[in-house]
DNA sequence: AAATATTTTTTTGTATCCAATTATACAAAA
DNA sequence: TTTTGTATAATTGGATACAAAAAAATATTT
């Protein structure tokens, strides 16, 4: 359960890594121009690993590219956070019902003693987001669903954004996310699945309502 | 409803088009190492837009990369082709729905349209292949939801591998498939919303249940 | 002969250079 | 002032060349 840290084998990689965090926590503006030469120098590479970082990026609809012409970051709005929490709506619960289904009652119990560990960081910006992240994933890790597993981490950090344009400022909702976390890992425990699937829609619906308020579109 | 004949405007999409296809009609088999000299001399290219596309295809599940180590195209299995029908079952009856509330009659007559002035070609493997995509593309589409048209997209074109390889040698179920595309048409022209979203889904369970008999994995 | 070490070859990843396209600045005409 | 055309600069995409890592082949030892 430690965060297993990520340690980039290719230069590209470390760019599409480093890049990524700029534009999740909003170094990188909505919008904005990315020049491939500004990026080599900021990262003391050559323009190529940007570029193979930049095609990445798009894949993750972070940014978008017109061809010959340049790439922005992807412009967010209320409608594309939507959407996002739609799909997550109905993956998530999916991922948790298959995860349910394989994984033993000592692989929640880990996960319950994970956030009974760190019960005490959730007020910090930094680590509630962190945590958030790593308990929902060690969840839908456990459905072992592949193709699920990808669309769905792709969707949390194209959600990430918005969690950190809302955060910036005010700390609320950290404690209610994290008492149900607990709810959600209870029920699992005691084998509650549709009654923990419900619970994981409702917290995901109850996020995008909180967001949606901070996005002005 | 003209098929928008797509032309490449860069190397890099032209290489990626091309791979894409020779992965999704079996010239590139499944597991197959994918050497980029190669396959840059094949289409006179140099290894960079090879690179590129190569990157995308990974993005699509096509192929698997290993930094430093090279390349293969992802293995085809049971459970993959379980997994993608799983996550098309969820999400293309949302999709469905969204397209339902900001569609018109007059789009729907369109597709059905489609549907009357291509029924002659059904029986042709290729055309039938393409017209089942069109087909589903043309209602996902309306949905407007540019975030769930993409990943629908993507496990559309995931499954295309395993419907070849399905048909390939026979041509039964293509007759069902059009069949019941004029069924889920005439359910949304009647606003028959849910009963054409649970009718989608047995569609594709039925279309997993055929094509998974034809995988050995 | 099997296992291990060493070298050679192959292949990937990156830097640099070049060509083609697009954006910008400026001038001329309406 | 606005619009259109032209020259210049900036920037992207691609080819080539090189460095580094991995795979394959060969030699060496047990």
């Amino acid at each position: 359960m430690e965060p297993t840290k990520y340690t980039p084998v290719t230069a590209s990689e470390y760019a599409y890594a480093q890049m990524k965090e700029w534009i999740l926590n909003g170094t990188c503006k909505s919008g904005e121009k990315i020049n491939q030469d500004e990026y080599a120098k900021k990262l003391g590479l050559s323009r190529l690993p940007i570029r193979t970082a930049i095609e990445k990026l798009a894949n993750d609809n972070l940014v978008l590219i017109s061809p010959r012409r340049g790439c922005i970051v992807t412009p967010t709005s209320k409608e594309n956070l939507r959407q996002i929490f739609t799909l997550r709506g109905v993956l998530e619960p999916l991922a948790l019902k298959e995860a349910a289904n394989k994984a033993k009652k000592s692989d929640f119990m880990r996960i319950k003693e994970f956030l009974e560990e760190n019960d005490d960081k959730v007020l910090s910006l930094d680590d509630s987001l962190r945590l958030n992240k790593e308990f929902h994933e060690s969840i839908y890790k456990l459905s072992d669903n592949d193709v699920l597993i990808k669309i769905i981490d792709s969707l949390w950090e194209q959600s990430q954004r918005y969690r950190i344009i809302y955060f910036t400022g005010r700390n609320n909702g950290a404690l209610r996310i994290n008492k149900e976390h607990f709810e959600i890992i209870d029920l699992l425990l005691n084998s509650k699945i549709e009654e923990a699937a419900d619970l994981l829609v409702r917290h995901t619906l109850t996020s995008l309502e909180e967001l949606s308020t901070a996005i002005n579109d």
